[in-house]
DNA sequence: TCTGGGGTCCTAGGACCC
DNA sequence: TCTGGGGTCCTAGGACCC
């Protein structure tokens, strides 16, 4: 059978894991750049606010509840991650992390025994992380999707249908909520008069082939009961790789451009070396901000097919470096730059061009770099001034401390006072 | 004033080959 | 005047996921 286990509310409970103060007040965590609202506690959903709503159109609300946002902690939420994940670890030798609060699980058992290691892994995660999490099992990783959503509501979060049960919760199912099946597919199932679930797995293979492509043809198969999507144990390798960030203010100058490119090539080289991968082709883009209707909008991106395969920080950037000089254009307020590396392959097997010489010493520099970046921190080396606090770089007012990563931000326990007065000073 | 940042897969259609 | 039948590769666009 599969499980999917899924961490309820993720950022906000990450958030609650050292504020205790916290629980039952509604907390929210923000996207990047403190713009729109990604996360919500249970407390906070209850106040119905649009999903991804931008912060300031929804403050007043906010405040009036007296909710607490935050900021996204990315690190605190990938460390916790990473801790979880370890312990699912434990409960099967077939894992797939689907998402940085998710994960699927193939587990074995009577239904009896497995509602039994359901509630062990929730109350074992809860307790060690400090994290609420659903549990819902199925023959299928889509049956397992539709089990977590009900063990949401339920009031252990846990949901193993037995077989005789599943056939009323398919009725329950609105279309819309099915793994796979988004806005697009869900309104043109429900104008054919397909609601349900249970409707939908009435449907001919050949209609929804055609209809929903090959990917819906599946999930209908995975409806039925037959596994479709396989568990991907070991993830592959990305073929793209992104970095992209808004600016905390509009851009103007290209100084400020070259040194954003500059960073934003960087991570994404970063990431493709974390992954043994090399890219053959750069892709650079600007923007302006489309909210700001009164401002000239201008937006463009560039492709360079390079001739080898690249992984080497300092020509990643030099290319960039190339493109912005080229896109930008002076007398706009930017918004937004983005770096795409694609046709990825695995560093050492690349093909070559014949007049150039690869320095091995590059892969050797950029070993010590990324080494010593993981250690002391991200901009610890990089590749052009960085002044601190740059104008462009994103905005964090909110930001809880880095609980688990960092020193200067552990957390110190107090004891009471009979406990020291036993043990002596010190 | 303030509106995120990543990814995946599939298909149709055009250009080209013999 | 009549104008086939097989392929491949690439790209843009559209759907979906978190």
């Amino acid at each position: 059978m599969t499980a999917l286990v899924d961490c309820n509310s993720f950022y906000a409970s990450c958030e609650r894991v050292f504020r205790p103060d916290l629980k039952d007040r509604p907390v929210v965590v923000l996207s990047n750049n403190d713009g729109c609202i990604v996360a919500m506690s249970r407390e906070a959903k209850e106040l119905n606010l649009p999903r991804g709503a931008p912060l300031f159109k929804v403050q007043k609300l906010l405040d009036q509840a007296g909710a607490v946002v935050f900021s996204s902690n990315y690190t605190l939420y990938g460390d916790l991650s990473r801790r979880i994940m370890e312990i699912l670890e434990s409960f099967t030798p077939h894992l797939e992390v689907y998402s940085i609060d998710e994960a699927f699980l193939e587990l074995r058992g009577s239904l009896e025994e497995l509602e039994d290691q359901a509630c062990t892994i929730r109350d074992r995660v809860f307790s060690w992380v400090g994290i609420p999490v659903s549990v819902g099992i199925g023959e299928t990783k889509t049956l397992a999707k539709i089990a977590s959503h009900r063990a949401k509501k339920n009031a252990g979060n846990i949901c193993i249908p037995t077989p005789s049960q599943w056939p009323d919760i398919l009725k329950e199912t609105d279309v819309k909520e099915i793994w796979g099946i988004g806005r697009q597919y869900g309104q043109k199932l429900h104008s054919k008069e397909i609601h349900t679930a249970a409707d939908l797995i009435l449907q001919e293979d050949s209609w929804v082939k055609k209809n929903m492509t090959l990917v819906g043809l599946k999930t209908l198969w995975e409806l039925r009961g037959k596994p479709s999507f396989t568990l991907e144990e070991t993830p592959p390798p990305k073929q793209g790789i992104m970095s992209s960030r808004s600016f905390s203010f509009p851009v103007t100058e290209m100084e400020d451009i070259m040194e954003a490119g500059a960073d934003y090539a960087s991570r994404a080289a970063e990431k493709l070396r974390a992954q043994n991968s090399a890219c053959r082709v750069i892709h650079c883009s600007v923007m302006t901000n489309p909210f700001r209707e009164s401002d000239r909008q201008y937006a463009r991106g560039m492709t360079e097919q390079l001739s080898f395969p690249l992984s080497y920080t300092p020509s990643i950037v030099s290319v960039v470096h190339r493109q912005l000089e080229k896109l930008y254009r002076p007398g706009f307020r930017y918004k937004k730059i983005a770096v795409f590396l694609s046709e990825i392959e695995p560093a050492r097997e690349g093909q070559l061009d014949l007049f150039y010489k690869k320095d091995s010493r590059n892969d050797a520099v950029m070993e010590a770099v990324d080494r010593i970046n993981n250690r002391y921190g991200r901009h610890s080396l990089h590749c052009m001034p960085l002044r601190p606090g740059s104008r462009w770089q994103m905005k964090r007012e909110r930001l809880s401390p880095l609980y688990t990563t960092s020193w200067k931000d552990l957390p110190v326990v107090r004891c009471g006072a009979p406990l020291l007065k036993q043990r002596g000073p010190g």
